[in-house]
DNA sequence: CCGGGATTGTAACGCTTTGTATCAGCCCCC
DNA sequence: GGGGGCTGATACAAAGCGTTACAATCCCGG
């Protein structure tokens, strides 16, 4: 990353927010701020951002639920800020998705430090875009159009993707390469808990691999690993 | 069992420790011990982890130098402990290159907690995604499509491998000629702990020669090393 | 508001994969 | 040559997975 870590201040008290955004930007970054839920949708939509500083009690949409919110669907690093520092509060945002958690008061070096660690292991492609943001994606000889929900094969048939096969689909290019377990999928295409004999994603990966998989007995692009989910094993360009 | 996140617990209370790795294994976690940093070095170059728990205070080489020092070559997630709650000292640990830190006395579930969160982020680095991910392997005559988990002979001839066939002979192509032992593999390939009477490791060596080997009856490929584990002896090349 | 097709979730069947038990052979050392 | 530990192969049972069939639901035009 050659410019300067890019972040996101959410917090409805302006005093906080202007203090914030100040310190941070005295230590080489650049910050910018929302006052609530729209106006940051606003700003995530226009621009684009490294990290998340989210304050937990707001007006309107809460922090705790924009946090899950977005933990699933993007891929932006939150540490949440808040007045309750118990140990429970502590925990269940921990467990709701933010990647760190700071109690009101702090020192602003302290939440510094933070960001840098957090920012320190993020993988760049997580702090991307991400690769769903282009419309055009070609992964292992097929091409997907995330406009059209359309998939056109190495003979250049074109195939119409039903919308869960297309949001299974998305949610695997998005992380090419990597396992993820029936209950990650199903969280991420459906926004749903697994039932305790779920085979939902097996069947939608069955459904999925009979369009893009050249045999699809033999499957190469989407594999199974025994007993812990499934992943694609492809380069994944983003085309347009 | 599905491979649970194995988690390596450095401190030199004994107390600690056991009860640390107690509290992470009846929540779903691997925990291992080592009391210092020399115990800590032996059980890195022998398993796998997926995150380390680093108390601060030790004697023998300090947990701030330990950290300092692995940050820098390994990329493997810390978190600290320490019995300074202060802000400077949490914020030096931060800056350091530790990926949290929690001070004691600790709640064990927010330790849990902070553990997974920090799982969660991290998964790309050496979880699934190994170095030769995404490659075409040559060795002794034989090419691996690490992509497809497809092995192709010396013939031409197309063998598929299982899962835990293709994980163990991507752990030694890992690190070929090289004796691993049973343990070792069983903690690399399947992420568990081997029981006392295990076989596991013989028989997916056993299932993998009659793959891979031109005379199963005589293997060169995979060599036994009696009372001592297995090894891969061939030169590995990565062709593309 | 209704009807029909497409899509998606659930249940069930059978094959594959994998861990464990077992037995026979091998190796090393005496 | 014999014995004890170690290893390889086979057999088997349990669990995981792919697929098919069918029911529930959604979508959309009329």
């Amino acid at each position: 990353m050659n410019s300067l870590p890019h972040i996101l201040v959410v917090d409805d008290h302006r005093q906080i927010r202007d203090s914030v955004t100040r310190f941070l930007e005295r230590n080489g970054m650049r910050a910018t701020a929302a006052k609530d839920a729209r106006e940051m949708g606003e700003k995530l939509a226009k621009g684009h951002f490294d990290l998340m500083v989210l304050d937990v009690m707001m007006p309107g949409e809460d922090g705790l639920s924009i946090c899950k919110r977005l933990s699933a669907e993007k891929r932006l690093p939150i540490i949440m800020l808040t007045a309750l520092g118990q140990d429970q509060d502590r925990i269940v945002g921990l467990e709701i998705g933010a990647d760190d958690y700071l109690p009101k008061p702090f020192n602003p070096r302290e939440l510094l430090a933070r960001i840098k660690a957090v920012l320190r292991r993020a993988p760049e492609e997580r702090r991307e875009a991400g690769p769903l943001s282009g419309r055009i994606l070609r992964f292992g000889g097929l091409t997907l159009d995330t406009d059209a929900h359309m998939l056109t094969d190495r003979d250049g048939n074109r195939v119409q993707l039903t919308t869960a096969e297309f949001r299974l689909l998305t949610v695997l290019l998005a992380r090419p390469r990597t396992v993820l377990s029936r209950e990650q999928l199903l969280d991420l295409t459906a926004g749903r808990a697994a039932g305790p004999l779920d085979r939902t994603i097996d069947n939608q990966i069955s459904r999925l691999r009979r369009k893009i998989e050249m045999d699809p007995l033999r499957p190469t692009l989407i594999t199974t690993v025994r007993s812990q989910g499934y992943s694609l094993n492809a380069d994944v360009e983003v085309v347009e």
